[in-house]
DNA sequence: GTATGTGAATTTCTTCACAGCA
DNA sequence: TGCTGTGAAGAAATTCACATAC
């Protein structure tokens, strides 16, 4: 009932997170209830395919009424494993740390930035958002006491793969990357790549030609 | 051969953008050529999907040998249409914003930020890496004068649907969206979404069952 | 021998279309 | 009637495997 009964293509799992990203703003404008089509709408997802990404989970609409979005919110949250608070550990102290770690979506979601860590002494001590930098050595140390098991790479690509294995090393299981390079990982670590650059490079693709 | 001759695969364009990364980093650290298996170690990309992927676009590749790095990295910018500069507007003076006004990985693949935008009037005037902040109001005004075909979103959910439709009314025909919303534009114009919670939330799911 | 480029086979994902339920 | 859940069909993407070229 909470591990997935069969196997679950991957891009099921990226939508669920837009399904509910949608049903949460649907339910903060007072609505109770909703069809596949209108959820289909406003996420831009056709309405079969998000029938079908849910059934892979169970059955949770009412045949002729649609979905009740509290009880959908809930389920969705329950299968992201969203219902447990995650601590993160964030590795770079730059700019984009700096960012992140005032970003205040991760905390509405039950991500935590628990510990930041940097290389450069300049940066070791001075508080980031909420937490204080600690040197990068200091890694197993402090997680030690945490156990955090999120980790987020915010440092240059020469640096990456040096933060993903201490991270590793200490026991994180799932790391959002943000640097441009490609990392390696044991195969049972998940790694979530956050390339701007990337990004732009492939918005650039569909600017060609003109 | 600048248009790609017949339909090519989404998920080819996205992963062109990762051989050029590895592609540039090879040539960084002196390597002059490499088999597309060299590539596909490095990329974690399977070996036939590279030739595959390279072949839509021509030939660059000698058997026996494999790619010259020069030149595939000369070809691979073409085709991603990297070989001109891009002019980019920036909506959002926020952290996110002003991490990105001061993210250098842009500038060196050839997007340049030329000005910033936001609606809180405390914002306005000040200084932002190397542009001011406008108000958005002005967005028509200044963009007459620029011609930016290129957007990036760094506001709140809430505001990100005003800010799309004003980028697309002055023009802008590529959208990087930071905001944590599904947007609607017009099927021409190019929208790709980097969402931060949605990847935790991801992350999120693999962690499940422990 | 080595490595490319590619048609064919395979796998994966999406969409259709409808039986069945409220 | 309206809408879900799903088997079957269809489309898309990936991988294989080999003829061909250096």
């Amino acid at each position: 009932m909470s591990a997935p009964p069969e196997k679950i293509p991957q891009p099921t799992i990226e939508r669920l997170s837009a399904y509910l990203q949608c049903v949460r703003l649907m339910r903060a404008q007072e609505s109770a209830t909703a069809s596949s089509s209108e959820i289909a709408r406003r996420t831009g997802i056709n309405a079969a395919q998000l029938r079908k990404d849910l059934s892979y989970f169970g059955e949770f609409g009412t045949p002729g009424l649609g979905y009740d979005l509290r009880a959908l919110e809930a389920h969705l949250s329950r299968i992201m494993g969203l219902d447990v608070e995650r601590d993160v550990l964030l590795v770079g102290a730059g700019n984009l740390g700096r960012a992140l770690s005032s970003y205040t979506g991760f905390g509405r979601r039950g991500f935590r930035i628990v510990a930041a860590f940097d290389v450069d002494e300049a940066k070791v001590g001075t508080a980031m958002g909420p937490v204080r930098v600690h040197h990068l050595r200091e890694l197993a140390a402090v997680n030690a006491e945490l156990g955090a098991e999120v980790g987020v790479v915010a440092v240059p690509a020469s640096a990456a793969q040096v933060a993903v294995d201490a991270l590793t090393a200490v026991g994180v299981r799932a790391i959002l990357n943000f640097a441009p390079v490609t990392l390696a990982a044991r195969p049972e670590i998940t790694v979530r790549n956050v390339d701007l650059t990337s990004q732009m490079e492939i918005l650039s693709y569909y600017l060609r030609s003109t």
